[in-house]
DNA sequence: CTTGAACCCTACGTGGCGGGAGGTCGTAGC
DNA sequence: GCTACGACCTCCCGCCACGTAGGGTTCAAG
């Protein structure tokens, strides 16, 4: 403890010495320093000194304020816990990308926050939570294949925008058809997974660019298709 | 996001828009953009916006700053959640504690936090943890009969205060050696154990009143006991 | 032309103290 | 009695990542 805490709990009024001496430096009573204890340990529980303050200065012989106070704390750093393992488990997914990838491409971990930036804005967390136990129930051997799968229609695609055929054409609207036949493998059935599809789309058409970064295409294919796509779909 | 955010970030130079418009409003880029969005991701792994600013202001096809920063980040999150795991406990603790006595006590849960700061002032974590186990080690059967056969030694000491017995007394300083003898019950063996002795008699020497108020006597009386029991230890 | 939303800048507030400046008090040694 | 030196006092600024309020400008729609 530091002089200039005892200072700062005068201040607020949490804790003043009751006596002075007539040089004015602050005497502690012992009823005082049993009021330091306390406030010290309700610190070091997590309380705010508002807190501390309130609980101590309700009635001395009804110990439920107090309870109540210490549940609430227990069940927020439940919460607060709970954060840090996903912060956790959220970093070790990076790190281990990183070091498995450790590609030729010294860029992709930056586009990888970037992306996540990107669906945190797009997708609640929850949904985000669908899409990953989707993705578990896939299998890594299901997602691999469906990326492989994406990858021909990608390339399918391109090959429909760079040769002229237009959006209305026939193979442009049967390609859109098997391109969200593939996406809904990702998603859930119900109401739900059409908000998460929609959303989806959404995050798709906003930032095309950017998602396609991270794609072995350069971006602005990628943008381009992204657009013929979405007239091939308006016209089919 | 708010823009008050986006003001703060070019006030401290994290990411300002690289243009204006001509009435002077933000024109973000598509680097800004990309920028932001990696600044958004790492200030939800808990960074701070400093250590973003000197990881994205490196070099940018080095990702070893960046993976340093994780790596130190994640083993920061481990130690903050061991500490919540911690405050958990002891809460759970004193939960516990308050419903088990639920007794005609109700100052009880208070001299428990003032107790918690004196330990927490006297003894080190680690310290305390010994004792923790010791006291595991011994059983909640163990630590009973220690309770029970200490409470006849306190009564002992009481007689032998207030009938005025001197402390030079072969009776008052073989009590100390039985004392002494329960205490190191509790404490291990070895130099490290020696310190913890000493520590918790400093304890008790500085705070005899405030411990004895946890003591079914008056507090007074303990003090006095504890003056005595020093007393007959010099002596002897 | 008006209206309401969006943007700009400035400045203060938050929590729990840390740290420094500049002055007073208390005690020990000469 | 004087002088050091530490301990204490008050006052004030700083931290971090913004939130909030106030007062003025700009923009797009009706």
């Amino acid at each position: 403890m530091t002089v200039r805490a005892l200072y700062h709990y005068d201040e607020i009024g949490l804790l003043s010495a009751s006596e002075r001496t007539p040089a004015g430096h602050r005497r502690y009573t012992e009823r005082d320093l049993r009021r330091l204890y306390r406030v010290r340990t309700l610190r070091t529980l997590g309380l705010s000194l508002e807190e501390i303050a309130g609980v101590l200065d309700g009635a001395a012989d009804d110990p439920e304020p107090m309870l109540d106070l210490l549940t609430t704390q227990l069940r927020r750093l439940d919460e607060h816990a709970e954060l840090i393992g996903m912060l956790r488990q959220r970093i070790r997914g990076l790190l281990r990308q990183a070091g498995d990838s450790s590609g030729p491409d010294p860029d992709q971990l930056m586009t990888t926050l970037e992306l996540m930036s990107v669906f945190e804005t797009y997708l609640t967390e929850e949904q985000r939570e669908r899409l990953a136990e989707r993705r578990a129930a896939l299998g890594s051997e299901g997602v691999e294949a469906a990326k492989h799968e994406w990858k021909g229609l990608v390339e399918e695609g391109l090959r429909l925008v760079e040769t002229g055929v237009p959006a209305e054409d026939e193979r442009a609207r049967d390609l859109v058809r098997r391109w969200d036949a593939l996406a809904g493998r990702f998603h859930p059935d119900g109401p739900e997974g059409e908000r998460t599809r929609a959303a989806a789309h959404r995050m798709w058409q906003d930032n095309s660019a950017e998602i396609g970064r991270s794609l072995p295409w350069p971006a602005e294919r990628i943008a381009g298709l992204v657009a013929y796509l979405e007239q091939a779909r308006q016209a089919g």
